[in-house]
DNA sequence: GCAAGACGACCACACATGTAATCAATATGC
DNA sequence: GCATATTGATTACATGTGTGGTCGTCTTGC
């Protein structure tokens, strides 16, 4: 509930393995971002450290080395992020990117019968 | 086109402003600009010349000004821009986003039936 | 106890971005 | 024609970001 610090595109990568399981060593988020086929594990490394520095992630010690978790919530950070991203792009109006995505036909059909589904939750079903 | 040019935030301002109208001259931008109360005129100017650098904007002359217009598609970038914040927050995927939208109820009960309506247009008819 | 590896800390560097000042050319009012 | 105001061009500079190297320390195998 405080400083949400900025999260960079790269950066985000990291936060989002530790969002899905934490704690982990900087060893095994290397070889996870190795695979996808981005960076050299110094890379990574520089980017654990301004995570920390951010306040974005913490750390236990764990022998000599690391264990990361993040410091701040998923649905925070993805919070912030869409809302700059709807203001940036859309003026902050939903209904214009939907409007967008429908255009663009960038829905399958099954895409748009779950998120149906997901309105008709929302709007208790009545029509 | 093929390389779409990457606009900053602080650009997308000026280029969602040529996107409503063009041509403009820059004194325009500034006026409208500076009455959202956000830059000094020289950060204006600044910012319409990396634009024009970056072959986001073109220009023609008149008299002894220039008259700005958008040299790249609104859909286009507004495309990029969302692909990518989808694959960066929501992997990709469009379902995940709009659960989230759902969860936070970021939506009122008329987006809501906008939407519906929207997803009824693309869905309905051809089954 | 000592050499070799592993790990985090610190450093480097180019490019993007936000923010703006200074300079030079040009049009314009007199 | 000339001073002035206007406008674009050039330059500046701190900070963020992507990318990665070096170094000292600590652990560990011998």
């Amino acid at each position: 509930m405080h400083s949400k610090p900025n999260i960079s595109e790269a950066e985000w990568k990291i936060m989002k393995l530790l969002w899905k399981k934490a704690p982990q060593p900087a060893f095994d988020l290397i070889q996870q971002l190795s695979q996808t086929g981005d960076w050299s594990p110094r890379t990574v490394k520089t980017l654990l450290n301004r995570l920390l520095k951010k306040g974005a992630l913490k750390h236990e010690t764990y022998k000599n080395l690391y264990l990361y978790s993040p410091a701040v919530e998923e649905a925070d950070c993805v919070k912030a992020e869409t809302e700059s991203f709807l203001d940036q792009v859309f003026d902050g109006s939903l209904s214009s990117m939907m409007l967008h995505f429908a255009q663009n036909q960038k829905m399958s059909r099954q895409e748009i019968q779950e998120l149906k589904d997901i309105l008709n939750r929302m709007d208790g079903g009545d029509e």
